[in-house]
DNA sequence: CAGTATCCGATGCGATACTG
DNA sequence: CAGTATCGCATCGGATACTG
């Protein structure tokens, strides 16, 4: 008798909650509908999934015909693109995460902090077009935390004529560029910051939240620093 | 070290996929979101799920804040009920199936057949307002499959007065009225009637369905029986 | 970098039986 | 009817190491 197998049922609820519905499943979705097309960059998203786990869920997708894989550029490079299937998966998603920022407690989602993913996710949904056209260089600073995370760097590269896509680069170690902004809090305070629970100028006030370096950076950075996709009657998760 | 545990994450898909995303769960919710409210009825939708499972998961949904028990009508009768949160995640589900009515192939949701499940879901489903006024019985008939499950009458209680609802029963055993209309197939070609996959004059024209009784209850059987739920955006959006 | 191979423990969950 | 108790196994998936 085939234990943990599919449900046997013909309701559609139930051919999509077996494909959708295992353990890190969803999230790889999200970070798949977030844009990452890369072994490597998925992993940012889901740190805690094991590699050999993250590969037998691509298989998975792709042969629920939900990823595609193929070349990327010539060199080898594997890229997993999501299928028009896939792409329709936006929508549930999206439905999971503002059913969970809704109703999900604050103080719940706030003990699970994680400073790699959060400055992924702001990485991510960086808005540029308040920044300088030159090169941006942001560190951040979590002093509470080990050493080996405290430190965070967003670089964003210079814009190049009229393209609007400015290439932006997470550095968890010092890429010896001159800092424009230094921005300081705890973790738990930028999270939330990020998650539309407070806002900066609230964090400034109490000073839980610190920030140095060029006045327009500092001025602007609720603009530049995006929100988190499910914060407050947000749109879709941004894609690239 | 902690196996198999939450997801440690943040972010708000994270939160909701932690209660949502396990085994049964999601059809768990479908089946509360249609409406049922006791133990053996939720069963009926989950026909595959341990009881012990199903009491655990209804905890579970509990203590995510999903579902209220409570004692239904005094008799110490339990009945679970959707909280706000519950019923807000009726989105989910709907995206859910219809995902998976649009791209799970056909062929494999057929693959799936049960015919309790399938008349529990017809009987929920009922349009009874073609119905005459007076006590309907119909019988359905599955010649292809064993005995116990070769029969099912849907009973359709007397409406009184203007009350829009009527009783419905659902019986796998022979209730002992009067049959005013028989209808046999196999229980795949019903099945794909239910999913909107075919309809009733499509199967009669080929034979695959036969329908013996009172003409009018014949004539209007594709409307008093409904269609799944999931039944309107059929049809996979072909790679055109 | 982009994964695969192997190992193995914990546990999810299926089956069955039992209680008020 | 409405569940709870118990058992046991398979499998899920975490950790680690290894390969092209």
């Amino acid at each position: 008798m085939e234990t943990r197998g599919g449900y046997a049922q013909f309701c559609p609820v139930a051919m999509a909650a077996e494909v959708l519905c295992t353990r890190w499943t969803p999230l790889l979705v999200r970070e798949l509908i977030a844009g990452s097309t890369r072994f490597n960059d998925l992993r940012r998203g889901v740190p805690r999934m094991s590699p050999a786990l993250l590969s037998k869920r691509l298989r998975e997708l792709e042969q629920a015909g939900i990823v595609e894989r193929f070349d990327g550029s010539g060199s080898g490079v594997q890229e997993y693109r999501l299928t028009s299937a896939g792409l329709d998966l936006r929508g549930i998603v999206e439905g999971l995460g503002n059913w969970g920022q809704r109703w999900v407690e604050t103080q719940l989602s706030l003990k699970n902090l994680d400073p790699s993913l959060l400055m992924w996710d702001m990485r991510r949904n960086l808005d540029t077009t308040p920044l300088p056209s030159r090169r941006c260089t942001i560190q951040f600073l979590y002093p509470e935390l080990p050493a080996a995370r405290q430190n965070w760097w967003l670089l964003i590269e210079p814009s190049h004529g009229d393209e609007p896509m400015r290439e932006t680069d997470l550095c968890s170690s010092d890429p010896g560029f001159e800092v424009d902004l230094y921005v300081e809090s705890d973790l738990r305070t930028m999270t939330a910051i990020w998650m539309g629970f407070t806002t900066v100028a609230n964090e400034l006030r109490t000073d839980q939240l610190r920030i140095t370096g060029q006045p327009r950076l500092r001025e602007s950075m609720q603009r530049w620093l995006g929100l988190s996709p499910f914060a407050k009657g947000k749109g879709p998760p941004r894609s690239s």
